[in-house]
DNA sequence: ACATGTATGTTGTAGTTACAACAAAGGATG
DNA sequence: CATCCTTTGTTGTAACTACAACATACATGT
């Protein structure tokens, strides 16, 4: 149990919960724990979305699959991380994405409904739990909304310019914090062309940059 | 209030929520009144995002702003319409965005604090306040995940495609509830590509069009 | 040291888009 | 009906991107 708690307390849902509390708090939500072995499917699209999952051990990939079938992966997630909660807050009967295991991962089962209605006992830290779920899913909103506003941008170069602005907090040096190839997912531009678009930018003296660390001219 | 009832039980945060109950929850979240005119600024990037705001009367416009100061509208709302409440339930201080009048507009102004922290008399339609915001706000999650979802796309035909896609719901006939420029800022292409792609569509045979009906072949 | 694999940068080309400018078709108004 | 305005479609062009193919660098394991 305080193995578990150790693990989860990393997550925006149970923040500000402290181990006492969640020692009653665990039982409530109808826990199940399940091991997958690499690349075993832990939750499939069209599946049931009555859960929402917290990783363990391990790391899994979030894919969503194209009209013409073509797999996609949105996100790759970790220890800790949590999946599942939009469809199950949303009251989508049934899940939209697919989620693979990465390597050999532990996943934990919460039960929505547990967590999103109070148990008799009106316990405060249930309360807290909804509101931690609450702020989560709003911040995940922003994200999406910080992400359509970069990926509306036109050309290659300005959704760079766009993820330097919102990525260097003021400094003119920082380091991002993506492979190319993760950047130009992210950015949802042709890697190689990003790479070109990178060494255009040196070379009109707008940027500087050296393996992932990046300065503004 | 009851012509308040009557505007707002429109709203997803008030679904299932009744009269009766209503009369009691009103009082509890703080609720000021606000007339604006036409261009008038509801709500300013910057200003604290304390409130969940709802529109009664008239249209506003949410804008935000470019790093290089140009205007971007994101939305237009109208009455019953909601604003500002996921930047209240992600507790960021102060709101990205602004809001204007479209027209002579009234607001209700929502004490955010109040709707999601349950009341002494833990009142069971405050818990029902509760988990309609998060399902609203975890809907817009979705509704901005399938946003994305096509804004990833490369090219104007795929946009399209999909769009068309997600809209027909089966059907071979279907409308499309935007006017050609609405739908170009939404798909985030030029309007006049946009319209070069329909005809080109149509001669190649793949859909069929007259102003807004649409039918794929 | 060698082979292998992965991440990144470079180049050319064909295809796509944004943009501007204009045309055509309604709608609203006086 | 004439005028104005808005919406939508059309065309040409310059700019941009995706894609493929290749080059380079670096790390890993044998």
């Amino acid at each position: 149990m305080e193995k578990i708690f150790n693990i989860v307390k990393n997550n925006d849902l149970f923040e500000g919960v402290i181990f006492k509390d969640f020692e009653k708090l665990y039982p409530c939500l109808s826990p199940i724990r399940k091991k997958f072995k690499k690349s075993e499917i832990i939750l499939n699209a069209g599946d049931k979305a009555n859960y929402v999952y917290i990783i363990l051990s391990g790391s899994v990939k979030i894919v969503k699959s194209d009209i013409d079938g073509k797999d996609n992966v949105l996100t790759e997630l970790s220890v800790s991380d949590i999946f599942g909660e939009v469809f199950a807050c949303a009251n989508i009967l049934h899940s939209h994405v697919t989620v693979v295991s990465l390597q050999e991962s532990e996943v934990l089962f919460l039960n929505y409904k547990k967590i999103i209605t109070s148990c008799q006992s009106a316990c405060s830290y249930h309360s807290k739990l909804i509101s931690n779920m609450l702020k989560l899913v709003a911040k995940k909103n922003i994200m999406l909304h910080q992400k359509i506003e970069l990926i509306s941008k036109r050309t290659t170069r300005e959704r760079l310019l766009l993820y330097f602005d919102i990525h260097r907090r003021n400094q003119k040096k920082f380091t991002i914090p993506h492979s190319r190839e993760n950047l130009a997912a992210y950015l949802c531009v042709d890697r190689s062309a990003m790479s070109n678009e990178f060494s255009k930018m040196q070379k009109e003296g707008i940027i500087k940059y050296d393996k992932n660390q990046f300065e503004i001219l």
